[in-house]
DNA sequence: GCAGTTTGACCACAA
DNA sequence: GTTGTGGTCAAACTG
């Protein structure tokens, strides 16, 4: 259902590529023209995976989205929308038409990978040295 | 001082 | 009727 959608990661990493590449370094949060505001984490371990539930913050709008990754496989991330928005992106061009689904999937993929992984094209800085 | 993110606790539903 | 899992809310912490 348009609802509810899923997508592989596989596309998240080659568009990040893509992206890094173009931009030279980080990517910055690729505005999809709806501001998500994640508002819990939990581990399934029925499935064994991470879960990241989001929330569309524009009133009125009940959009979701959940990100599930695997912990051995934090890449392995894959996103589901839930519910439909009540208004139209105001930041970009995308239509929730089906037709640009697929674009504003992935612009919301990017936002998700940050968020949910954070930046993984820069390596945190090494660990404070012990106490001792 | 503010905004955003993270974590824990609580509630509801299903088995 | 009880237990477990999933989902959401609210408070605290960090940047």
């Amino acid at each position: 259902m348009n609802t509810d959608t899923e997508i592989s990661e596989e596309n998240i990493i080659d568009r990040e590529e893509q992206e890094m590449g173009r931009r030279g370094h980080r990517f910055v949060l690729p505005e999809d023209g709806y501001e998500w505001k994640k508002y819990g984490q939990k581990f399934i371990k029925n499935i064994g995976k991470f879960r990241s539930y989001f929330k569309c913050q524009r009133a009125n709008c009940t959009a979701k989205k959940r990100a599930e990754w695997s912990s051995s496989e934090p890449t392995n991330l894959r996103i589901v929308y839930d519910g439909v928005h009540t208004h139209d992106s105001s930041t970009s061009t995308i239509t929730s038409s089906s037709n640009n689904n697929g674009n504003n999937n992935i612009a919301n993929q990017f936002n998700l990978l940050t968020q949910v992984l954070g930046d993984q094209s820069t390596p945190p800085p090494p660990p404070p040295p012990p106490p001792n």
